[in-house]
DNA sequence: TTTTGTTTATCTATAT
DNA sequence: ATATAGATAAACAAAA
């Protein structure tokens, strides 16, 4: 019989909503932005799905990183010549996976607007100036990392297996991502809150992808971009319990001034600050913001 | 001209 | 069933 190998399932549409692809993409880089056209091409080499009807696909990607706030725009600079800006993820978005839906979000980021955000002068263009520049400067030294291993490493791209000096892992790092999806056995049933359908649902090929088994079919053939990211499935921050984590943990940076000390070290040391959840950027969070932005 | 961004409107899908 | 997150379409401006 035909071997059902090759693309079986690799044309149907991956889980995953544009916003948590472009996340992927955005965490899948050391620098931790990325070009509109590097993240068209992430999903295209990844996600073979949508190597088709890229101007319907695309053209919602660019929707969805402008109106989402969860995605800032860094300017390039002078030494960064090319088209179009850098999209990062909002520092503040924390944890937009929370409920172990990659489809679909508990609730948007949305930064306080004025209208409805009782605090007047918080959030928005201060914390977006302070997020760029922060990721500006990670950038510059992303970079300086790089240039100084590449003498050593072989050539792969901006994924090979070199961890960014820091380190600390975004929640849509996609090695979390990867992780939270494959790591979903075990104990772990607190972690969803209604029994998400994930393992019974759907067990197609992208489910495995951190799992190490390079020996899949699936893998090799359909998806070679993933192999290298094939790390020991990093143990993923798991939210104790699903109900009581109104707890985002503040990005660590935020609490330092942007440009100083780059080592989170811990990051996830099991703070739980009852701050809000995500929608809202805690008063702490906007205090710190404040202080860093001279 | 093409790419990149913004914005509005409408429809679909999903969680509660 | 309803509210809302996400997808798609489309018009349009600005930048390269």
């Amino acid at each position: 019989m035909p071997r059902p190998g090759r693309n079986t399932y690799s044309d149907q549409k991956p889980p995953y909503s544009y916003i948590s692809l472009t996340a992927m993409a955005i965490q899948g880089c050391p620098e931790k932005m990325l070009p509109l056209s590097e993240i068209y091409k992430f999903i295209m080499d990844r996600f073979p799905y949508y190597r088709e009807n890229t101007q319907r696909w695309q053209n919602s990607l660019r929707h969805n990183l402008s109106f989402n706030d969860c995605f800032i725009k860094i300017p390039r600079r002078p030494d960064q010549p090319g088209k179009g800006s850098f999209w990062a993820l909002h520092p503040s978005c924390g944890d937009m996976f929370e409920n172990g839906s990659f489809l679909r979000r508990r609730k948007r980021f949305k930064l306080g607007g004025g209208l409805l955000l009782p605090d007047p002068m918080t959030v928005s263009s201060k914390s977006q100036d302070a997020a760029v520049h922060f990721l500006q400067q990670q950038q510059r030294e992303a970079k300086l990392r790089l240039s100084a291993l590449h003498a050593h490493l072989p050539p792969g791209g901006y994924m090979s297996s070199v961890p960014p000096a820091s380190g600390f892992k975004h929640p849509f790092a996609i090695e979390n991502i990867i992780a939270r999806e494959y790591k979903m056995p075990g104990g772990l049933a607190a972690f969803s809150p209604a029994g998400f359908p994930l393992h019974q649902q759907l067990p197609p090929p992208w489910s495995v992808y951190g799992s190490g088994m390079m020996d899949s079919p699936i893998m090799s053939s359909d998806y070679p971009a993933y192999s290298l990211q094939t790390l020991p499935a990093i143990p993923v921050p798991i939210k104790p319990s699903p109900g009581s984590m109104l707890h985002t943990h503040l990005p660590a940076f935020l609490a330092h001034s942007p440009p100083q000390s780059l080592s989170p070290s811990s990051p996830q040391t099991g703070q739980s600050s009852p701050a809000a959840p995500g929608e809202a950027l805690s008063s702490s969070a906007s205090a710190a913001l404040q202080v860093s932005v001279h």
